[in-house]
DNA sequence: TGCGTCTTCTGAACCGGTTTAGGCAAACCT
DNA sequence: AGGTTTGCCTAAACCGGTTCAGAAGACGCA
């Protein structure tokens, strides 16, 4: 229970030499025998010796622990169940080096911009993950200014010294148009995401070229904060009109979730009267009805790299960025032939 | 950019005084004159001196950090909005005190106990946060060996010597199935959740009673692990049954997502030819359709709730319990009058 | 005036590692 | 043989705070 805590100290003396040694040995240094090692880690191992991460971080200035700071409205944060699969997947890089994740979860923009300098400040990370990146990001150049080492989830749209993970979100919205285009819809409307986002803008974007890019005319298009509650009134906007669209393309999952109880609450027949698509494949949509046809993306991958390149970039001074395979669309009930074109 | 970081003997020097003085002064000790306090807090301002997090630490012997240990399978995680609006909550109570959250997320229950062990040999926290308690929880035990303070995220079924933060879901339960009675529900179906988790098997249990207290027989349930796909496949068991129940009261509100789901990919109507009700009230429950019944709790006021004790327990030694107002029902369309009962 | 007490303050030890300058042999030259 | 290199190791400084024993001075009191 209360032990009193072996040191370096008592390893060293158990085994007459001086902590340098000890230190040497631990941390694989040359200029240690290899008898001398070895007896050494020895003896540590039979004193049950983990060296204090406390003293270690006071002499080395590391804190052997990484960052994420989150700043969504909670209710957002909720119902995306992005954060939980790529912190697991960050995890699974992090933990067996040792490595600890500090989250933090903030209100606004202001209080993150805060916690950014307070986490660096209290040397309470060595390095953090960038999510969420917006237009002329000014968590950027503030993390470049305080000198911590970032990873950005998503390719920014200004100069970073930042290595990133991204993944080219055009192929699957323009795979999802092109399909509902097959399917015989010529009226397909778009619920867009926060356009201070760039994953916003540019699932946008892509929803614009390949409507052009088939040559027809521009679609409809709504934009939300991503939330729930967001998407539903975007869906009621856009089918309560005089001629409404035969397709919804919706930003993200939650959204399309909801766009499909606005449709059935309107008494309109998915995808007879109505098709609707999502985006990340969430759990939910293989389980709602009719299942929801969306575009399958991999959050764990994304924590995987993004944990693997800023080990690399912490570790190395430079990381290559990391292109994940574009997601891929995945055909369930919910979209379909319309009845009335 | 790079200053050399000023440190408590630059404050001491500039103000004449020793180091041992300064820190008197910061942590506002006794032996400090009033206006050396003043001068030395206003040279410190000046000089932007903030002092060390991992010097503290060490001497201190604390990390200044709570710790929250998630281990759930990263798809239920996923689906369930708890932790981030939970986590929001703790930040609320821990960010004015320049505490951090040191957040893993583990696939088992071994990795479990090895993180609590790491976390406690490496002096990474304070504290933590025991979520998603179970039978005979073997947390507590450790915890209580390893001496480190925890509060308790709902109230044990073994002798604690750490306070808990619960609610009754009783009332709730109760409350959802006496209304499902009441609207001329007999045949009622609970699709219960991990018989593991505490929760679970308190609110099955709360099930049960409330149907003998009403006097009706005792109704079928269903096991599950709280995943979307566990109460998607148990509402297909139950509605494809000879005689299904006319209401199913599900443990939480994915699962009764997912129910609702199936009752539509049946054919069947709801509330019409079944009623249907979850557990949790969370951000979607209100966008599906019908929109679901269910059961309003705050896993914020939890965040804030476990943060404050957790606190209290840290700095007294001792905290009292807290017990949450419990959930109240939430009615909206998806529990109705059965058309044939 | 002398003595005890209180307040304010200092110096040094301490937390537990890492790191650097340098000592001492043994091995390697030529 | 003498000088240099090399390998292994030690002692002490250092990271930047906290804490404790005790010094110095102010004050009260007999």
């Amino acid at each position: 229970m209360s032990e009193p805590k072996v040191t370096i100290a008592d390893v060293a003396r158990e085994a007459g030499v001086s902590k340098g040694l000890v230190s040497f040995a631990l941390n694989d240094r040359p200029g240690v025998s290899a008898e001398s090692r070895i007896r050494i880690l020895e003896i540590a191992e039979r004193l049950g010796w983990t060296p204090s991460l406390r003293a270690r971080s006071l002499s080395t200035r590391r804190s052997f622990a990484l960052g994420l700071v989150i700043a969504r409205d909670p209710e957002v944060l909720g119902s995306d169940p992005f954060f939980p699969s790529f912190i697991a997947g960050v995890e699974t890089v992090l933990a067996p080096q040792g490595l600890a994740l500090v989250l933090s979860v903030v209100p606004d923009e202001k209080t993150e911009m805060r916690t950014y300098r307070s986490l660096v400040s209290d040397g309470r990370v060595d390095g953090v993950f960038l999510s969420d990146l917006r237009h002329n990001d000014p968590r950027i150049p503030l993390l470049q200014e305080l000198g911590l080492p970032a990873v950005t989830l998503g390719r920014p749209d200004t100069q970073s010294p930042f290595p990133c993970i991204s993944v080219d979100d055009t192929p699957g919205v323009a795979e999802t148009v092109r399909y509902l285009i097959s399917l015989g819809h010529r009226r397909i409307a778009h619920v867009a995401g926060s356009p201070a986002l760039l994953h916003g803008s540019r699932r946008r974007a892509a929803f614009d070229n390949a409507l052009s890019e088939a040559g027809l005319p521009a679609g409809q298009s709504i934009e939300t904060d991503f939330s729930v509650a967001a998407g539903a009134d975007a869906a009621r906007r856009l089918l309560t009109q005089a001629s409404p669209p035969t397709a919804i393309v919706f930003a993200n999952d939650p959204m399309a979730i909801a766009g499909l109880g606005v449709a059935h609450e309107l008494g309109l027949r998915v995808p007879d009267d109505v098709s609707i698509t999502g985006f990340d494949d969430i759990d939910f949509t293989r389980y709602v009805f009719p299942a929801l046809t969306t575009v399958r993306t991999a959050p764990s991958d994304w924590g995987r790299a993004a944990g693997r390149t800023l080990l690399d970039l912490m570790a190395l001074g430079t990381a290559p960025d990391v292109d994940l395979p574009a997601g891929r669309l995945v055909i369930r009930g919910s979209a379909g032939t319309p009845l009335r074109p």
